[in-house]
DNA sequence: TTGCTTGTTGTACGATCGTATAATAAGCTT
DNA sequence: AAGCTTATTATACGATCGTACAACAAGCAA
């Protein structure tokens, strides 16, 4: 019997494995903190290794955005499925996943907040940004519609639901003793009741 | 007649171009090229300087935050005084401001996000922010009392401004292309009026 | 003009950054 | 059991980081 150095992996196991390494970095130490050794000894695994799986750091860690990003649409969609066929119902479900587990989750908000600083320097991050975004507003306008708000109305409301949930967000993550989760969601239910007024 | 290599300055002057530099490199490379020396370069000083003026670059960071929240306060403070005794339109006017220059401006709002992507990994920074945003909401909320707002409304109703505001703030600086300052006003114009139904 | 204060420069130091590369060995194939 | 693929390690390299420090000089006082 012999214990072996190291475990070899699956290289999308492994890719996983470093992703979910540097979101834990970011929401511990944010931006400037997620160099590749503080990444590798988060993951337990040898500095080399980075370099052999992502091409660099930087696609390392716009590996990480798109992987939290992805995270975050598949429990969106996931709190719609758990709701039933009232439209209205859809979208606040839809808005208040966004203050619960996971998508809560004080390291998951300090991720996306590192990740933030990076879009002006980063243009790869910036992209990212702009079609998670996009796709958030897609889904956002999809449920107004079927609650029957008109056409032209949607965007701007689609907008407007975006913004408050993401500052909403902020303010639970920057200052969690000002807000908590469940004003948060009263507090976003509200202003999207009076969207159809 | 010489002319001279350098020209001593006042400290405090000195401190703020180094400031405005600070503010520059953070709107232009992000938080992770606010170096020593590219702020020294931006500045046109030596790289020795700033530890002269500034406990390190954390405080010049620090420095910097504070003197953008302070900038960004002055702004709104003016935009209050621009307008007449309407309750309801000193409130609008507030609110408005933060999406028209100086506050608008895109070096600004990249500085703002540059930090706080800092606030996690910085207790020093997390403080300043808790207290720029405290000094936010009771501003807001001294101009929602003039309003007649019933007085247990109104932190509810501050907290929600605060969050659409940043939440457009942000959108108008990450994805200039979906939203434009004009619409951003009217959105917050109108999610606000809702506040008072 | 002479002298003094101190703002300013320039550089050197150790630490850490990202990346490249050769050696190692885990685990499957034959 | 032997061989092969390649995931993994460990290290080295140059660049850049923040800080410290001694020398310099701008501008005021006398």
């Amino acid at each position: 019997m012999s214990k072996p150095g190291f475990t070899r992996a699956e290289p999308d196991a492994r890719r996983l494995s470093l992703i979910a390494a540097t979101a834990r970095v970011l929401a511990r130490e944010g931006a400037s903190g997620a160099s590749v050794r503080t990444i590798a000894v988060e993951a337990g695994v040898s500095p080399g290794l980075i370099a052999h799986h992502f091409d660099g750091v930087h696609a390392l860690i716009a590996a990480t955005y798109a992987h939290v990003g992805d995270q975050v649409s598949t429990a969106l969609e996931a709190a719609i499925g758990a709701v039933g066929d009232d439209p209205r119902a859809r979208l606040h479900a839809y808005v208040a996943a966004s203050f619960s587990p996971p998508i809560a989750d004080r390291a998951l908000l300090a991720t996306w907040t590192a990740l933030w600083g990076l879009v002006i320097a980063q243009p790869a991050i910036a992209a990212l940004h702009d079609a998670q975004y996009a796709h958030y507003r897609s889904e956002i306008e999809k449920l107004l519609a079927a609650c029957g708000m008109a056409t032209k109305a949607r965007r701007r409301a689609a907008i407007a639901i975006t913004a408050l949930v993401d500052g909403l967000w902020l303010e639970l993550c920057l200052s969690p003793a000002v807000l908590d989760a469940d004003e948060a969601r009263a507090i976003a239910e509200a202003q999207i009741a009076a969207l159809f007024r």
